[in-house]
This record gives structure tokens, C-alpha cells and sequence, in this order.
DNA sequence: CAGATCTCAGCTATACTGAAATGC
DNA sequence: CGCATTTCAGTATAGCTGAGATCT
């Protein structure tokens, strides 16, 4: 037996895999096309829990994004470094720091939203648009567990 | 507004988020499964391809799992090291080692299939008999970029 | 010679843990 | 006091790159 690459049949239509191998499609284009504008999906996160949500301290950017505490540290001080966010200790709660957007930042969030736009179509590019509904409804009952 | 844990909209139903969410989530259940054994995912594709293909060469043993060519050799070190698969050097070949698996590792192999097979129970608990090949042939459909 | 193979060192993104310092 | 917040240092997995030595 000289070769070949197909994969073993216990993994080709194992829901792990198929979600594996999917996400990993997915995380591709999206590095891709956040990266153009220099920034990570953790980046893209933040920014668009601040649009929504208005200024948000760091424990609650994490709980909203779902990033950890200890990495939203480090994303602040990246957003901060390239004057997207501003970072202000909270006058009534000396613990906390408020992070907000800055203009800066509302206009990177406008570009990277379109950028994300086009990473979901080029993902379901294989689908209709039915179907694309159907997968999303299915994902959607996984992750929140009914 | 003080708190609360609600994910920004724009994120709640992006098919790259669900899938983002729903692999993470497969992930971890995967590495419980497999962590009782001492296994990671790795180490399942590794023994389930040599059980389906026989012997392979590490560069093929790569092609057929999707596993890196560096990654391999870190992954053979670790099952040689537990006995659960041979290296020998190709006799036809001398830039290659033969990989092959040993009757305990056959055996590993079956008790990992039992916990791979648990983890896609529950993992597709919510869904229904016809919802999950609904979900398995879109994932597919996506996977294959058809 | 070009190309394949194995190995090593190192890197990224995502996600998580533990602990310390500070303040409520 | 217990608890929350920020920060730092470290871990783990999956995946990847570049380079060297060896061999076809």
C-alpha cells in the first residue's frame, strides 16, 4: 500500500469531524478577511459588544463575548494600542475600567462587518438559501442545548 | 447598565460563530471521552487509520489523517511510547519508518471507539433521528465545498 | 540533480487555570 | 469578612512553517 489521503470511515460523517473539519473552513476565511484589516476575531468580538451593548467594563466584555477575564486583558491593550478603544478607570467603582469606542474604532467595526458578511456567504456558497436556513436552526438547537 | 451576558447580536445566529460554538463545545466532549483513556484526537485518528489501512509510512499516515508531518512524529512518539504502535524502518525504502499497531493498541483502538461513539450521542442529543442526517449531510455538503 | 521523508525548533489562535493585588 | 475586578504567568490543543539531514 503505497498511499492515498483519504480519511479513516469511522471519521468521514462523524458529527465531531464534520464540525471539526467545518469550523476549521470557517476560521480560515475568517482570519483571512479579518486580517486584512489587521485584526482577530477576538478583536471583532469586542468591538461589536461596545457598539451594542455601549461601554462596558473588562468582567463584563468577557461575559458578553464570552472571552476569558485574562484574554480580554490583552485584546483591551491591543484596541487601546491602535487608539480603537479608550480605557478609563471607573470613577464609582475603583476596581473597574470602563472601555469604550473611539471614532476610530466605530469605522474599523463598519469595515470588519462587511468583511464578516462576505466570510458567512462564501462559507454557505455550496447551499440554497433554504438549506442555509436549516443548518443554521440545527447549529443553533446544539448550542443551546434544547 | 451594569452587566448581563447576552452575546452581540450581530454574533447570535453567524453561521461561523454556531459552528465556532458547536465545535467547541463537540471538542470538549471529545477530550473528556478520550482524556479517560489518556488519548487526545490525535492519537484516535493515528490508531483508527492504521486499523482501516494496515501499516503506513509517517508521511502517509499524515495524508490519511489530516495530521501534520511535524505533528506525526510528536504523536508515533507518544503511542510507541505506550506500546500501541511499532516503528520500524522501511527495509524498500530508507527514508521511511513503518508504522504499525500492536494488539494493545488494537484494543485501546476498540475502547476509544466506544467513548468516540458516546460523545456523538450526546452530543446530537437534542436533535432527532432525521435531524441528524439532515445536519450531518449539510455539514458534508459544506466539507466537500459542493 | 529534484524531490520525498523524518525530525526539530518555533510560531499562531483559541481557550483555560492559578494566584496576586486591589477595592467593594 | 467574602466577593469581584484586573493583571500576569503559565498550560493545552490544533494547526502550521522553515530548515536540516538523509535517502530515492
Amino acid at each position: 500500500v503505497t498511499g492515498g489521503d483519504e480519511l479513516p470511515r469511522r471519521l468521514q460523517r462523524a458529527p465531531t469531524w464534520l464540525l471539526s473539519q467545518a469550523h476549521g473552513h470557517a476560521r480560515g476565511l475568517l482570519a483571512e478577511a479579518l486580517g486584512v484589516h489587521g485584526a482577530r476575531g477576538y478583536h471583532y468580538r469586542v468591538l461589536a459588544a461596545l457598539e451594542e451593548q455601549g461601554p462596558l467594563s473588562q468582567a463584563d466584555l468577557g461575559r458578553r463575548t464570552a472571552i476569558d477575564r485574562s484574554d480580554i486583558v490583552a485584546v483591551v491593550n491591543e484596541l487601546e494600542a491602535d487608539r480603537l478603544v479608550r480605557r478609563a478607570p471607573d470613577p464609582g467603582d475603583r476596581r473597574r475600567n470602563v472601555i469604550s469606542l473611539t471614532a476610530a474604532g466605530r469605522r474599523r467595526l463598519a469595515r470588519l462587518d462587511e468583511a464578516v458578511a462576505g466570510v458567512q456567504d462564501r462559507l454557505l456558497e455550496p447551499l440554497s438559501a433554504g438549506e442555509r436556513r436549516t443548518l443554521v436552526a440545527l447549529l443553533s438547537r446544539l448550542v443551546d442545548r434544547r
